[in-house]
DNA sequence: AGGCTAGGTCTGATTGACAGACTCAGCAAC
DNA sequence: GTTGCTGAGTCTGTCAATCAGACCTAGCCT
């Protein structure tokens, strides 16, 4: 049976495109430190291990796709500088992070457990993500999922 | 201030663990064409445009940490093929895509719209990621939510 | 003046991405 | 039974990225 997805172009494909930003080795990684709280460039470097040149570059590269930007500010008795924060581009990235800590957890997790857990203010229960319908019902099972053609799909060439 | 994640080793972190899986340049993508049902090798090659010789280191790590396996398969009239699908831990990462789905549709789409939409089979509404805690409450804005050390934590060297 | 520190550059070796040509197994038509 | 096709690769050479380690720099402090 040939997949109805050979019919459609993937040029336009939202997934590659954020794969564009997020796809090269470390990236993500940073982001974990951002949300983390960690926004300084030194911590990051230790914390993280990414080369000195590397963290740079993906640094410099988030900035200028709008997922972080640069703040000043300055320690007392200290010169200047900058750290790096979420934009609300980034911030809306939270989900997938927390995706991604759901599925490592799961599946490549230590037997002691994971080392970190998210948890809810209010209630402090384990935060998790759902699937969840427009009309509020929860899906489970990818096979509840069909996949169609959006507004900007576009035929193969 | 200082903060609190400094404290906490990332050696067994579960996002970085995670990213040693997905965090090479076409991995995500390669997903994604599974997701849509395109199983063979040369379908993904001439839709994704990644050369040979990547979609094969791709395609057998992903084999080899258990995301992907291989299936025999055979079409009238042609010799044995095989062709890769998704095993339990590859389904678990639905959640993941759907998640970068939503973000690229929301920050990376073409002003026409989105070129592909995931609905609800049983109502046809628009699937979404959405984070919730275990007592069943949503949770929408990330200051509602506080990471804090997990069983599998350790203190940092 | 000299030292410290955060946040970088510079350099050279190793690794990875990529394009394009080549291979190989089995089926099918001649 | 040779020729050709096709899917799924390997081989080769080039060019870009990663990495480790040394070096640099602006402002503060002594």
């Amino acid at each position: 049976m040939r997949p109805a997805a050979l019919d459609w172009s993937v040029e336009n494909c939202t997934i590659g495109r954020a794969m564009e930003i997020l796809g090269e080795r470390w990236t993500v990684v940073v982001l974990r430190e951002v949300f983390s709280g960690v926004r300084r460039f030194d911590d990051m470097r230790v914390r993280t291990g990414v080369p000195r040149q590397v963290l740079t570059n993906r640094l410099s590269m988030l900035v200028e796709r709008g997922v972080l930007r640069r703040e000043p500010y300055r320690e007392p008795g200290s010169r200047p500088r900058h750290e790096y924060r979420l934009t609300e581009m980034g911030l809306d990235l939270w989900p997938v992070l927390v995706a991604l800590l759901g599925w490592g957890d799961r599946h490549l997790a230590d037997p002691e457990g994971a080392p970190l857990a998210v948890t809810h203010r209010d209630c402090g229960a384990e935060v998790r993500v759902a699937l969840r319908c427009a009309e509020g019902h929860d899906v489970t099972a990818p096979r509840d999922v069909v996949p169609r053609p959006g507004p900007g799909a576009r035929r193969r060439a």
